[in-house]
DNA sequence: ACCTTATGACAACACCGTTGACCTGTTAAG
DNA sequence: CTTAACAGGTCAACGGTGTTGTCATAAGGT
């Protein structure tokens, strides 16, 4: 067998499919984003592109070696957006919060593609814009190297993980997000307080916090963290 | 059709599969976690659990509406295993972290469920044990009860996102999930200082810090966070 | 002893990712 | 121009998946 894919710079003998189509990879991701998008990312099958497509699911293969291929040329679309509406103020407290939900908010406006591009590191191009950026805005600050790593890591893995969990649940078919949310109020809240005292005393807390999201909340918790840190370095500094 | 799943009370008419074995609740879901500790989270199927069990795989149909019911029970069944081995010595910030790391490496030893339970709310008995434990050692510290439900979600929240990212990771097949290791010292590790100075600054670090799990360095935080709220209200009390 | 019915088994359905073999239009070389 | 190579599209098949409609039967209540 002749090498499935070639690299897309060799690519030059493009000719239609039977239905007219004229495939590239970028063709096939804007498909593959928008079927995600339309019809969830149980949709996404490579028989269920190919036929949004007009072609053989296994043409795909010419492009992707299998689907993780294609999952991260996804994912890393997916960064490129929201990258491209961010830009930094020099203020890194209020830049990282405001990339930070960003991120979130665009992996609730794409619920189901933000699980897949969540856990992958990709290595393209969009991807390492990102990184650049991220530890830019901290060693700037003046954060030590290695501690700006570690608070970039935190960080990145906190948004995408969040952006994962909470659009998990809005992506849920809707009456099961409806049941989820009456779990608090409908079971939570009836506990007795002689068995369970601390769920009772704070039912009401319960019942107004639980159905948000809390990654604000965790996000403004790890800048605090983070800003304590800086300033103790920034008295007792650290060689590198 | 009669409905095809029994609540467990009424279960009576037990008999045997073809091969000897009496089915329960109890031995799907502990034979479920046998196959994903033994032979990883792809190994967990329908037919593949029925093989195990010795029953046709359509009789789990009888036990669970569908997949994602065994998932909730296999994640609950999960949670309360966390909490069994869990014993609150007092010390709050001590028994946050050690639930946190106990919660994540569950997470990280069943990946498939960790996921489904990361967005669920199972209202299971397990569940609510750990609710009521978690809101426990708060209040005890001495967190207002609206704060202490603040800190919870977060907590929690971001105990089961990482759990969840990590563990979505680890489940990747064999050779993608080496690919991910490599992309840090093949990819980031080569990028020249002039177009990305950051990551060049900082490349041993990403290399040495990017292939482990954030979260012991997230929940470290997270719990320094709380401590420094935990001393301003101790310094001027809120009226709860 | 009988009747009901819970429960297990079977077969079938509609999907899935992936691959090897085949065919054909495009392209570059002569 | 002609032609030979081969990129790239198509087809059919393999072995897997979750799920369901139907049927047989053994357990339990009466």
């Amino acid at each position: 067998m002749t090498e499935r894919v070639v690299p897309p710079a060799a690519r030059r003998r493009r000719r239609p499919t039977k239905q007219g189509v004229v495939l590239s990879e970028e063709l096939i991701v804007a498909t593959a984003l928008r079927l995600i998008e339309e019809h969830g990312a149980d949709a996404l099958s490579v028989r269920r592109l190919g036929r949004a497509l007009g072609a053989d699911p296994s043409s795909l293969y010419r492009y992707f070696r299998h689907t993780d291929d294609l999952m991260l040329a996804i994912a890393d679309e997916l960064i490129g957006r929201t990258l491209r509406t961010w830009s930094p103020t020099g203020d890194w407290r209020a830049d990282l919060r405001e990339l930070g939900l960003r991120m979130h908010a665009g992996a609730l406006a794409h619920p189901r593609a933000a699980v897949l591009s969540s856990y992958r590191v990709t290595g393209r191009v969009h991807e390492i814009e990102a990184v650049e950026a991220i530890l830019g805005v901290l060693r700037g600050a003046g954060f030590p190297d290695a501690e700006a790593v570690r608070i970039y890591h935190a960080f990145v893995d906190q948004t995408l993980a969040f952006g994962a969990l909470d659009s998990a649940s809005t992506a849920l078919p809707g009456p099961a997000r409806a049941a989820e949310a009456s779990v608090w109020r409908a079971t939570y809240v009836r506990l007795p307080a002689d068995t369970h005292p601390n769920i009772a005393a704070t039912a009401r807390h319960l019942v107004a916090d639980m159905p948000r999201s809390s990654y604000p909340a965790a996000l403004e918790l790890l800048l605090d963290a983070a800003a304590a840190r800086l300033t103790a370095f920034q008295r007792r500094p650290v060689a590198d």
